[in-house]
DNA sequence: TTTT
DNA sequence: TTTT
């Protein structure tokens, strides 16, 4: 189990990038809101989010810097090394499923909301019929 | 770990009750959608919340039918008579968290969302000094 | 947003069975412990779980009762009629991913745990390769 | 909403500390497996977690290295001064309650398991009668 | 017996 | 620089 969720304002647009191999990519940060102590210290977090494949087309697509979006992914972290040859850590949430919650959201227009979820990454997609259930 | 974590719209205005101890409670169903395997079935799970004390209160206050909210809470299962002597079970969803997200809010109006937290469900809400950390 | 994670132990040995075109269904009641207020109340709330296809013969195949697990699933109700025509409402957690954490864990023995993600619920399956990160 | 879920072990016994003000804090590095793609990768994020007061004296007292453990928390990012005089970025898992879930605990030996949750961390600590329900 |  |  390692399940992070987080509902936050893009800090700005996505960028969104290709590997080698074809995968597209989107990586942002994710400014979210502490509720410190019930003082108004409004400060935040900038949280590191990167989606993959269809996930990241999407938010591409649709996400423009200030977007109000809840993401559900989990916690990984990545090194590498320094231009010093030292070893760096770089902590990021990997987005496995992305809700669009507010307004600011570019090239989108339904009233209802939306929530996208990444090819590799989907889940939770399938809802059984409640008329086939054996019980 | 019993954690829910929910994001719907108010199916109807809160409703306020006191108990004979002088609690406040909060209840409402929220309308929560299911995004079914793409398609465009566009239904919704009407799943029942109950606030108390400090949280019910700013439900009361805050919320009318329609608002868009985050419930972060537990489930529940009560159970009661029947009329017919019969045992029924009831699950409701005890909120220990609720974040303003969308529009539809009543009597409260800052741009930036709310979050509210309960009395004696309250969580989360000291924010320790980065200064302090002795590491 | 619809999330519930639960860790708790089977209240019984899980029931597995088919829908008319097939899939499989397994479910049974998890119990979840309520830690109050500090003292030493330990009641627990019974859950109703149900699983489908593949995850649920995994359930069938390796959880007994008393098996300790993790549940990551979505609250979901049903409703039916009464023999006496009265609508009745069910509200079942819908499995989506299931870790397998203490003992009591029948016919599976790997001493590193195990986790399992149904065939059509199956998410975060793909982990993308760090050399691969194209920033 | 910052909410992070993991499910681990500890990769060393938990540091304790104190601030000047006398506050006390546990840190340690939490190895949680990914699972990926059905393959038999099996490697860990190990993602630092940070314990404060009554809840890190509770981990100092219980936990050591290989203790399997939830910690539901939220993401902080710290910021620091290198000794170049460079920003640096620090990733960490506040632990707002801890839940042991295996065997490989210190000093502590109930069987069913036990749920801690720390002082100005506390939450759903409160549980409410269901006889007292208005409803 | 419901939200947008 | 790590857990089982």
């Amino acid at each position: 189990m390692n399940k992070v969720i987080l509902v936050g304002r893009l800090a700005r647009d996505p960028e969104v990038r290709y590997t080698q191999s074809g995968k597209a990519t989107a990586s942002f940060a994710l400014a979210v809101n502490r509720f410190g102590g019930g003082g108004q210290n409004n400060t935040a977090d900038f949280i590191p989010i990167v989606a993959w494949e269809k996930l990241a087309e999407i938010c591409g697509n649709n996400l423009i810097k200030g977007s109000q979006i809840l993401v559900e992914g989990r916690i990984q972290i990545r090194n590498y090394e320094d231009k010093t040859g030292q070893k760096r850590y770089v902590t990021e949430v990997i987005a496995q499923n992305i809700e669009f919650l507010g307004s600011k959201q570019a090239r989108t227009e339904d009233g209802y909301g939306a929530s996208a979820t990444g090819g590799a990454n989907s889940f939770g997609s399938e809802v059984f019929p409640d008329e086939e259930i054996p019980f």
